[in-house]
DNA sequence: ACAATTATTGACAGCGCTATCATCGGATTG
DNA sequence: CAATCCGATGATAGCGCTGTCAATAATTGT
């Protein structure tokens, strides 16, 4: 294919058309709405497009149609693992698509937020994909405004802005305490770093929980707004240790901060699960590996890459999902760290 | 601003042009060229944009001018660690300038890279950021058929496409097996995941480090093409152990490999650095948290995506760099798991 | 002082595609 | 068999901006 494309000017609409014997419109019509042309004209413009090795403009097609075929995805951190993980999803899922990702990170600004999404309005997105339901009533506006189909990702909630993929940190947070309870652990410490909306959501989990069982103490939770690392988990929980040297048990917002608990515990010579459980969040891949294995609530972020690209693209196309928000659960997957035996347990109904 | 917009239709160049007593063309260039308008004409100009809250049409300007304002930057994987940080750098620097980043996702093939560039060449992007220097010659020829600066990252070698940023992995890992040697350690394992061509590189100048001891054995030596994992690098440093149980050091091409052979060393009570000595490859932060906290070479992943990108628009405004190839360096991190004592020794000359 | 040069500015003509509406057979219908 | 409708196709007219080149104003040299 292509072999004239080189050997004379630029391969237009109208050259394809000529060469298929049609007027250029026809020809534009293969491209937007081939059912549209009788059988025969839609394959001689398919071998039209092959023969010249046409690409289409897209600017002239933005430019004419007054809109883009771009999803707009706006995410607060490259550097967070679980976000690799949907916009894995996100990427393998416009693949193949007409669509094209356009990504923007916040770094957890809201007033960052709102300016990137006053960029995407001014470039009219065929749809747009947004972390997490905490916006602001500014950024609601502008999301409202935007005339296209949004999908919130992360979490969900009620009154989405119009579509929704995610889970319940606040359920899943609990399920984790629940799990530590269970095991007759009963002074549960809270290791929190950053405290975005979707942590703040983890601690109610686990505060509600510890309070539900009569054992919810202040002096159990150390949080911080510093981003977190492997590092900080051991900082947070020295710190921890500190205030409250009689803990049973730690819920670390992330396998990273729990990592970090893990190492400390390691310099400290305390011996996990007998001294101390400990249970973290998202389920990375070195949560399995490590001595001992550590106990995670694991999200299911690949898919809801997948699914948020798939509601949206749905959506510009006229399908709207039979219901607006989409649940994908978590499972508690429970492993050395907070017990002996190692199984698994089923969280909120999900998808898979 | 933009106070106007929602009042009456839409806002073109047209009527900023003639709120401010000039033509359209002249509106334009205030964009394009402010310098090249009156002073006087060019506030006039300015106070009309921000009166009217005009936003520039970028399709149009697109199909006007024949060119985009698209970066398109070409990375092999969205999981890997590695590329969320030179990413991370890579939105970093664009941020402020005029250009958009288009990213894509090779997976490792160099067909599916293959296609990205060609997709890329169809939409004339302004420059080009590609991942490596291993191009098919296909990929090569469409590369230079781009006619837009292009930058080639993570490593460097000789005859760049156009630049290039990086570092020498063959260098760095002679100088992680340099190191080893001078603890005294003589049978050092290799072990390698994934073996992309950076990976190869790193093997290479492991091999060649050992050759001139005179301590290259081919049983030292354990390697996959499956990615990289935590686990995996315990499940490699099991299978290297049943292959050559007498090694005394282990170098293993990334940090979570060596991470997984850490734990692994746990399990089978190898005592770190005393039995066995662990260098791994990249400084993820856990390295320093581990315990014992892991020897890594450190790379400048959020300079070198920082500095391609700068490179890229630079190139693409005319003001070439003097020397093309960039050569961020390295820095061998020396930790507990190679010896006993804590110490960074500085490796190739960097920017900084 | 006057031609030559250089800064500013503008007119014109598209860029390549699609929205819109018109057209035109042919199938459907009573 | 005329009236009606519908699917398939085409003609026209831009979308909003910028490249090109010409025109004009300001500046300079001799």
């Amino acid at each position: 294919m292509g072999r004239k494309q080189t050997k004379s000017g630029k391969i237009r609409l109208t050259e394809v058309a000529k060469l298929a014997g049609v007027s250029p419109i026809t020809a534009s019509r293969f491209f937007r709405n081939p059912e549209a042309l009788s059988l025969s004209k839609r394959e001689r413009v398919d071998s039209a497009v092959k023969e010249l090795g046409y690409v289409p403009n897209l600017a002239a097609r933005a430019l004419a149609s007054h809109r883009t075929e771009v999803i707009g995805v706006v995410i607060p951190s490259l550097t967070n693992n679980v976000f690799a993980d949907v916009l894995r999803g996100i990427y393998d899922s416009s693949e193949g698509s007409r669509y094209t990702i356009q990504l923007a990170n916040t770094r957890y600004s809201i007033l960052q937020e709102e300016k990137l999404l006053r960029l995407f309005r001014a470039q009219k997105p065929a749809g747009l994909i947004v972390t997490g339901i905490n916006q602001t009533a500014e950024s609601r506006t502008i999301l409202e405004s935007m005339n296209c189909p949004v999908t919130q990702i992360m979490e969900i909630g009620d009154s989405p802005v119009d579509m929704m993929v995610g889970f319940s940190h606040y359920d899943a947070a609990s399920a984790a305490i629940s799990h530590i309870l269970e095991q007759g652990r009963r002074r549960i410490g809270f290791l929190g770093a950053r405290m975005d909306p979707r942590v703040q959501r983890r601690f109610e989990g686990y505060r509600d929980a510890m309070k539900a069982a009569s054992l919810f103490d202040p002096n159990l939770i150390v949080t911080t707004s510093v981003p977190t690392t492997v590092t900080l988990g051991g900082t947070l929980f020295a710190d921890l240790l500190a205030q409250t040297p009689d803990i049973d048990a730690v819920f670390c917002v992330n396998d990273d901060l729990a990592l970090g608990v893990l190492f400390e515990c390691q310099r400290r010579q305390i011996s996990i699960p007998r001294d101390l459980a400990i249970v973290g969040f998202n389920d990375l891949e070195f949560t399995a590996a490590a001595v001992p294995s550590i106990t995670s609530v694991r999200t299911n972020r690949y898919e809801m890459g997948r699914h948020a690209v798939t509601m949206v693209i749905d959506a510009i196309e006229g399908r709207r999902p039979q219901t607006p928000v989409l649940d994908l659960g978590f499972q508690l997957v429970v492993r050395e760290s907070s017990t002996r035996q190692s199984t698994v347990m089923a969280g909120s109904v999900g998808i898979d």
